[in-house]
DNA sequence: TTGAAAGCGCTAACAG
DNA sequence: CTGTTAGCGCTTTCAA
């Protein structure tokens, strides 16, 4: 491509070292000699081979990410804030998509490694021991965000279950006897990694379970739209009855609400309820998860839960950059989560 | 990290020739020898570093990507097919945003160059005659997409002029007879590349020239919000009137379309609307541009023009890949857009 | 203040 | 069928 220092020390005639050295602004050198390599070098438009210094330095200042796919708006945002972050630290970031399949995931990260990325910032959708010992037997560090692996493996998000807890708190303080819990279909979690969804599930049905009057379903399917047409129907009935007929009860009686393990399943569930004639949040209440951006355009306005994106974002690149530079961060970073209100409960 | 070619060979006796042969499974080796090596290879786990083998061969396999931002969804779907395609190619990305800063797209450039990608897809910020010597002394090839720069550097796109005269040829058909065309600020055309809002304008202005009795607003600006208050208020005044006294000439009358430069506009003026007691479509019309995924989230379903995101990523990728093989695609390549129907207008 | 030499891990041309 | 040699462009001792 363009000059090396071994031309350069050519036309200045002095050594590749004595190039390195005008270059690097290091080391006793004449000043003379000096600037004429860097003039030299300037006027030759004398670029580093970054790919020759780093199979040197064994560093090539580029971290891997990792995720399913970017058109889930979450990993777009989570993505932007690590681009961001890196780019502040001086690292450059190669992105592969898994799209959540299991031996792309591996195939990838062993590509990773083979192109000597200095780390890498892994959302899996493998689980279990054999991937732990996998991960743990890479020559870089990782760390996980969004699907746990194990205590053992850097992990940065929200403390997913507890969120969840306080979510569904929340809804049974503003009334509501009737919990219907919409998830990604966990009759995959032995062949995926769908620790996130599970953990809010976990939560959900905690908090549930200390009470005795309020019913819970719990969707988990590919389905989820017709069966909850299903259970929504006579909900919606109920609740416009009682608004006619006894308007005092209708805020205690049957109010259902349905808490979903992400805003997609939210938005889509909403969009749904609009064209059967239920309306949000009179006949049903509907709270989400992730409060990604698009929610702005979205009304009414989604309640909904803040998962730190950003923040997750940034610390785990700050600890990976630790780990690079052999600092141990804590193995297991929880960040602030928040409810946020809403006018959908 | 792991074994290198080397100590193979030390330890099957051989030369690293040899060893390579049996890697790359060419040229004559006796079978045992090749098993020998292969097994060594497998058991001590040997990985080919990469790095040195781009020092060699001059190529890296991978693509820069340089776009904006990835909030914006526009990118991030682009960027999720261009990973999607690079992969199927055996390519691989690395990812850097300008965040609209021509300084650090320069920078980001470079530091590509030196990074040793083997070609660059681009959105650019930049614009101008010395940006485009600058893209042609580079050593790498580079495609444009989204803004153009010059027709001596490839770009895909679709042709948004036109787009955006036939979009306004719909509204017309649809007997709107006031326009107002809403874009980002036109005052930044010389320091920010904005070809894409100027060429939507121009084809809006064309089509708009050619009629005598439409009315025609073009608002650029970052107060739009407020400006586009103060025209609609009277228009959806005019409107209501017309529905409750003459009902016949409500279609007729000073009906009003916004025509955005990007769905983003549109869905954030659709949700002032709301606020404002405007109805879509009956008080005023609304269309949007780029067709983003989040549309299928919406209510009303925004009208709105297909930017072809998929396959320009893919012919991106594609023409890219060909230039890296010396192969010369088309400068300039337009691709097909469509006007979506929606329930805005 | 400068240079020689060695080497990162791999590839490739050529010779045997 | 196998090995030798040279080198990608840079960094890094160590010696002068």
């Amino acid at each position: 491509m363009g000059i090396t220092t071994k031309e350069i020390a050519k036309i200045c005639e002095v050594s590749r070292t004595t190039v390195d050295r005008a270059l690097k602004g290091r080391g006793r050198i004449n000043p003379d000699t000096k600037a004429k390599i860097l003039t030299v070098a300037r006027e030759r438009g004398y670029r580093p081979d970054l790919l020759a210094r780093s199979l040197i330095t064994g560093k090539t200042m580029h971290i891997g990410v990792v995720v399913f796919d970017i058109r889930n708006y979450y990993f777009a945002e989570m993505l932007n804030s690590i681009e961001n972050r890196a780019y502040e630290k001086g690292y450059y970031v190669n992105i592969n998509l898994q799209e959540e399949d299991r031996e792309k995931e591996i195939h990838i990260i062993d590509s990773m490694v083979d192109r000597r990325v200095d780390g890498i910032i892994l959302c899996p959708v493998n689980k279990g021991p054999e991937f732990e010992k996998y991960i743990l037997s890479l020559p870089i560090p990782v760390v996980v965000i969004g699907n746990f692996i194990s205590s053992q493996i850097p992990f940065i998000g929200i403390n997913e279950k507890q969120a969840a807890y306080e979510a569904v708190d929340m809804l049974l303080k503003k009334a509501y006897s009737r919990i219907i819990f919409v998830c990604p279909p966990l009759v995959y979690r032995d062949s995926k990694n769908l620790y996130s969804h599970e953990q809010r599930a976990a939560g959900f049905q905690e908090r549930i379970n200390m009470e005795s009057t309020i019913e819970s379903v719990l969707i988990t399917g590919m389905d989820y739209i017709n069966i909850l047409k299903n259970e929504l129907k006579s909900a919606a009935a109920d609740s416009k009855f009682d608004t006619l007929e006894q308007p005092q009860l209708s805020n205690k009686r049957q109010r259902t609400a349905v808490f979903c393990s992400g805003d997609i399943y939210a938005l889509t569930i909403m969009k749904h309820l609009n064209e059967w004639g239920i309306r949000v949040p009179d006949d049903v209440g509907i709270m989400g998860f992730d409060n990604i951006h698009i929610l702005e355009f979205i009304s009414p306005q989604l309640s909904t839960v803040s998962n730190a994106v950003e923040s997750v974002a940034i610390t785990a690149v700050d600890n990976l950059v630790d780990l690079m530079n052999n600092k141990k961060p804590e193995k297991i970073k929880f960040l602030e989560h928040h409810i946020i209100g809403g006018s959908t409960v």
